[in-house]
DNA sequence: TCCATATATACGTTATTTCGTATATAATGC
DNA sequence: GCATTATATACGAAATAACGTATATATGGA
């Protein structure tokens, strides 16, 4: 009952993106996927060093939010960022991403997943 | 002692900034100074219909992230978005006001701004 | 000096958020 | 059905944030 929250939109308004994007494991996740599109929660898990609980929990407020939507494969649910999302909201999490991508921590996570052995989607890019 | 603790730019991290953004008060007042340049407590406070004491707490929190700075003129400070902000933010913050100026509660509070008599800055601009 | 206005801060309360830990659900293979 | 792996959720504790109200500070003028 994960798979489809996203009926009705969930009528945003720009205090709560930002709330939403306010916490680190939460944007940490969200610029990886920006960078690197569908990801599943051991691949996120891994890249930003949380326990699985956690980014369980701050992916599921992601999905809630309408940010991000999901897809089971097997085993394996994969995230990826809402490409419907609302025109107001696209434009800054495209200047969030681009602005903060090459700083720390996001570089590392995503350095930490290219290193990342035995990916499900079998997505390995060339190492570093 | 409030008109310059920006001595040391506040390191600044993303979620740091979502945080301070997550505010409806606080936005609104980031939103309205980027419409309309430079304003005083007492006009963002009429504008946004919020409280003094609540109105200058949160651009106190504005003015110790760096996200604004103040100037004194005689009874007034008058509060304007930071000139020199962090180059990966100022596009964030352009994403953002262009994004939901049309919008309400943002187009109401330049509405009630313009029909605000007495402004200290004498800025009155034609009604409406 | 005294008053009025504009702005800032202190204090206690309430609401919200986040976390770790434990447990539940779901899919796969035997 | 049972075990294993991946993912999600429940629960209570701890930290954080926002508020209303009252009060303090600063400026300008009589």
């Amino acid at each position: 009952m994960s798979a489809a929250p996203a009926l009705e939109l969930p009528e945003f308004s720009a205090p709560d993106l930002f709330r939403i994007l306010a916490d680190e494991t939460r944007l940490r996740a969200m610029v990886l996927m920006h960078a690197e599109g569908e990801l599943c929660v051991c691949e996120l898990t891994e890249a930003i060093c949380v326990s699985q609980p956690k980014m369980s929990r701050h992916l599921a407020v992601l999905r809630d939010a309408g940010l991000v939507s999901d897809r089971r494969q097997g085993i394996w649910i994969h995230y990826q960022i809402e490409p419907d999302l609302p025109l107001w909201i696209a434009p800054i999490l495209k200047a969030l991403c681009e602005g903060v991508s090459d700083g720390l921590p996001y570089h590392q996570d995503r350095k930490r997943l290219a290193a990342m052995p035995d990916r499900p989607g079998d997505r390995c890019s060339d190492q570093l």
